[in-house]
DNA sequence: CGGATGAATTTAAAGGTTTTAAAAAGCGTG
DNA sequence: CACGCTTTTTAAAACCTTTAAATTCATCCG
């Protein structure tokens, strides 16, 4: 019983390798009749179509690259479910990738995609990815298109939610509860989605001429323990830093919660605060976390998409670079509440 | 600037492809000068390795696929990180399905495999998948093996905790808590997991000469929601329905615990909660849960490990049919509560 | 009826690597 | 210098598909 190739069935037939291939795919140069026979010889016999032979010949692998700092955090998870959904339906295979924000791990999958000859990749840069290293990589061939964080400097499509808008949104609704002593907790200044969230932040103090304190400000990892620890850090001493707290994702912002609960202020009463990307804990926590709706799925899906009208040549280079910021949703639940009456 | 191949680079040094070839794969075959004028060039023109070309040839594609229900899950995306750890170690790649308990997305992937030529596929398989559909797969070519799931029947090696026995502890410590009224929510019959905790669920109860009561086990969906539901179901009408709960996992045991907030009812106080897999929020969840440690990342790494000793043939029959039982630990944390005195 | 047209099919090359058998080169010996 | 032996190198086939160009064959038109 040996493989079943095109020649297999050809030589079955009478026919050759060439009518077989034409007629598997459709082709109107082959006769209805015949491709009937073949197809049914083939399913009969059942031919696997073989992609690496395929694409050795046409290179197209229908592969595709993805790069995410770290699936175990929701916030990526949820792009990576949108990405997967959008590729299923357009013959693409994806292979993963998790940095860690490890550049060199980013890199040596770069390597790996380009010997499977994978035919794109979505990105979502590691630390200190430069534009010279995206110009690297789409010049060896990969077209590319960012995810969730992006690299100045780099001309390539982006697909996220509008951070500075959330953060803006969320600072404000906190300041419209009377609140004005707010600190920001989490998020490191070196990934894009840092910077803006925190510059959203900023902004809205701006605009209500809340001055801003550095000592509110802790950067870290973005991790629930982190958030316990910074919590903890903050409040410690002095049980009033702060009426509120915005913190970088959910995650962090549960684990505040859990560290302000071990200190004895109970979050939501004592202390707002406030989380971001709206993970499916926020609803379920307790209490249950105001946030901010980023549209992860939706931007997995968006970039896909955008990835694969590339690589169909479907799109003009002005489409290509039309960037689209996804507008963001407040929820507010019930981890917000008004600063305590002194 | 055409592409970079064996060829280009026999040209520029006069040799031939098949020296080429041997070189850069450092075969003994070749004079150690040769190789170093080789390498030299290769690394100078900026050659890549074409896989695709590689695999035609070799029938081995480096390509492992990777079957798991949802990664938006941490129990699974944990078992990931596991199986790209070790893969990220010997050379392979990995593609990922997420069939979300869908049969036919599985069978899809299989064969989205089998036409990219995998080598092999690890898999966590849906429910309703047969012994049958596991010797397809197999003699189609692919070797499997199975992580925390698995098929009864299936002649195939399965990397898991032990879910029997981590069960059987977790109600275990609950009876010696003095708990006799203890209720098990979650998990579906179909899948092998939710047999065997539920077995090592009843089996402690037995040992204690408990009677199970039907009334006090809820299958549902494994996420936050339904635990939410179903904890607000069993205890709406009784508030003392039930002194202790045992969850098919944490996912549900968090909502439980929030089911019970709503009701008034305090988790690790007025009911102990238990959940399952010990994952990253059980530890700093409101009250911390209780839990087992369930091994998830060691699972995949066993899986993966396996996986490719199969592949480089280093073992034996024997081996291959060695299940790993990874034994589970408890973790007591602070939803651990005696039955409340009456 | 010769030649043009068009449809259906085939031929042959190309794509880049690995591998096997065989050739070549080098070298010491008798 | 012929011989055998080892060390290097090579030619060529194989892997399976796609595609441009060529071929066949029937039909149609003037």
């Amino acid at each position: 019983m040996r493989k079943v190739t095109l020649s297999t069935i050809a030589e079955e037939l009478g026919v050759s390798t060439a009518t077989v291939s034409l007629a598997l795919r459709d082709s109107p140069l082959v006769a209805d009749a015949t491709k009937e026979r073949i197809k049914e010889a083939a399913s009969r016999s059942g031919y696997i179509y073989n992609r690496r032979a395929a694409s050795l010949r046409t290179s197209r692998s229908g592969i595709i690259g993805v790069v995410v700092p770290d699936i175990m955090n929701p916030f990526f998870a949820e792009i990576l479910v949108g990405i997967e959904e959008e590729l299923g339906s357009s013959r693409h295979t994806f292979i993963l990738c998790n940095h860690r924000d490890k550049i060199a791990a980013q890199q040596n999958f770069i390597e790996t995609l380009l010997q499977f000859g994978a035919d794109g990749v979505i990105l979502s840069p590691a630390i200190g990815t430069t534009a010279d290293d995206i110009r690297a990589i789409e010049s060896s061939g990969l077209p590319v298109v960012f995810v969730a964080r992006w690299v100045k400097g780099a001309r390539v499509p982006v697909f996220r939610g509008d951070d500075k808008k959330g953060a803006y949104m969320v600072t404000r609704h906190l300041i419209e509860m009377g609140h004005r002593k707010i600190a920001f907790i989490g998020g490191k200044r070196e990934t894009s989605t840092g910077n803006d969230r925190r510059e959203g932040f900023l902004a809205a103090l701006e605009q209500a001429g809340i001055e801003a304190v550095p000592e509110l400000r802790i950067g870290s990892e973005r991790t629930r323990k982190a958030g316990y620890d910074a919590a903890r850090t903050m409040f410690s001493k002095d049980r009033e830093a702060a009426t509120a707290i915005v913190c970088f994702n959910d995650l962090l912002a549960i684990g505040v919660m859990s560290g302000l609960r071990s200190l004895g202020i109970e979050p939501g009463r004592d202390v707002a605060v406030a989380g971001y990307d709206d993970i499916a804990e926020a609803e379920i926590s307790a209490p249950t976390l105001t946030s901010v709706w980023n549209g992860q799925q939706e931007a997995g899906r968006l970039a896909a998409r955008a990835m694969v009208r590339i690589l169909t040549g479907s799109v003009s280079e002005e489409d290509a670079h039309d960037d689209r910021l996804i507008q963001p949703e407040l929820r507010i639940r019930e981890s917000s509440c008004p600063p305590k009456p002194v």
